[in-house]
DNA sequence: GTGGTCTAGACCACT
DNA sequence: GTGGTCTAGACCACG
C-alpha cells in the first residue's frame, strides 16, 4: 500500500496514515491478512519518526482493523474486510458535505462545482490537498 | 450573517468563524460597511467563550478584511468587497480535492461520488458535517 | 482521584491510568462531568513523563469514557457514567479466573485460597502487586 | 504436562510456559526426573514458535528447575521437588492481592466477590483468562 | 493555564 | 528482524 502524507498539513501525520489505512482495508485494496510495511519502512520511505507511524498503528490496532502478529509485524484482521458501497459512502459523507457547505457559502453555482468535482474525481492527486 | 458553529469539530472554533466570515464577504453575502455581530452576541447565540470570537475578529482584520469601528463594532472594510468567481473558485478547490481524493481512496464509483455531491449543493446542511 | 502507579510493573504505566480511570468511573468514585487531573499534574505528582499520562488519556478519549474540554483538560464524558453490577462483576472476572488458575495449578487447598482473598479484599494495598 | 497457551494474552508465551512449568514443579504434578515434551511436540501442538517453547526451557533450565539430558530432552532437576505450602503461597499471593485490588477498585462486595471467586476455584479453567 | 504533536534516542520484549 | 515503552525537550494550538 502506497500512503501519502503531507507533513505541512493541519491534519496530524499520524491520523493521515490512520484514515489511509481505513479506507485502503474498506475498499478492499488492503485485505484480512495482508500485512502492512513495517513501521520503520514507513518512517523510512517519508522520512518521519517511527513513533508517528507506531501510534497510527496502535490507534488501528485499538479499533480492531489491525492485528499484532507477535515479532512479525501487523496484518490487516481476519474479521475487517472490505466495506459493502452502502458503508463506503457513509464514510465520504461528511466530506461531500463539508465541501457543499463551503461552495453554498461562496455562492458558486452549483453546477460549476460540479464540474470541477468532476474533473477531480478523474485525475490522481496532485500537490497538497488540505 | 447566521454563523454555524460545531463545537466537537476537529476545526477550531476561531478558525470556523474566520472562514466562514471570509466566504460570507467573498460571495456578497456581507458588504463593504456591513456590520458585524458583537463579539458578546455571538459567544452568547453559540455559548462560545468570548475570547474565542474576539481572536477570530482580530485575526480577520489582521488580514484586513474586518475593520474596528471605534464604540460601534466590527464592520466589513470597504476596500474588501466580495470576489469574482474565478477566485472563489480557488478557494473552493482544496475542499473538492480533499473529497475527490477521499471518494478516490474509498474506491467510490465517480458518478455515484457526484451524485451525492449534487444533492448535498442543493440542499442546507444538516447533521455535524466534518 | 488518586491513582497508583508502579513503575516497575510489567503492565506499562499509561495502561495502568487506563484501568484504574475505567474502573474508577465504572464504580462510580468519577462520576459524567467530573474532570480529571491534569497531564502535568499527574505527570509530577508521579514523577513520569507527561507524554505517558497523554498517552492514557488519549486512549480513554478514543474509547470515549473521556471528552477533551478544549484549553480546559478532560473530563469524564456524560454519556458514561457507573456500571451496574453486574457489568462490573464482568470487568473482575479475568481476574479472578486468572487467580483461580494460578491456585488450581499450585494445587493449593480452596478454603486456604479463599481465606487469603478475603483477607486482601478487605486490607488497602501495600507494596508492588503484579 | 497439559500446557494452556492462550497467544492473544498480554503476557508473552514464553512466559505463560515458564510460569505453568514453574508451578507444576511447585504442586508435585511434575516430579524430579520427569521428562518434559519435547520443544517440537510443544510448538507443533499449540501452533508456536519451536524458539519461544526452547526458550522457555531454556530459563527454566537457567534457574535449576530443569536439567537437560543429552540426547533425551528435558527432565525436572533431581534437587527442585515440590514445594512446601508456605511457599506455593508466596507464589500465589500477587495473583490474590491483584484480584483484590481490581475489586476494591470496582467497588465490588467483598462477599460478592468472594463467592465468585469460590466458584470459579471449584471449576477448570473456561474460555480466555487475562 | 490546558492538551497535542513530533523528534531523537535509548532500551526492552518477542519471534 | 518486528513493535512497544518511556524519556527529554521543543513547539504549537486552544481558551
Amino acid at each position: 500500500m502506497l500512503l501519502e502524507i503531507h507533513p505541512s498539513s493541519p491534519v496530524p501525520i499520524y491520523r493521515q496514515i490512520v484514515e489511509q489505512v481505513r479506507r485502503a482495508v474498506a475498499s478492499g485494496q488492503l485485505r484480512p491478512g495482508d500485512d502492512l510495511e513495517s513501521v520503520r519502512a514507513v518512517a523510512l520511505a517519508h522520512a518521519i519518526n517511527p513513533m508517528t507511524v507506531s501510534k497510527a498503528y496502535a490507534l488501528l490496532e485499538g479499533e480492531g482493523l489491525l492485528e499484532r502478529r507477535r515479532g512479525a509485524g501487523m496484518v490487516v484482521a481476519q474479521s475487517r474486510g472490505s466495506e459493502p458501497v452502502r458503508e463506503r459512502l457513509r464514510m465520504l459523507e461528511p466530506h461531500l458535505e463539508s465541501a457543499a457547505r463551503v461552495a453554498r457559502e461562496l455562492g458558486i453555482d452549483p453546477e460549476r462545482a460540479l464540474e470541477e468535482f468532476r474533473r477531480r474525481l478523474g485525475a490522481p492527486s496532485k500537490g497538497n490537498p488540505k
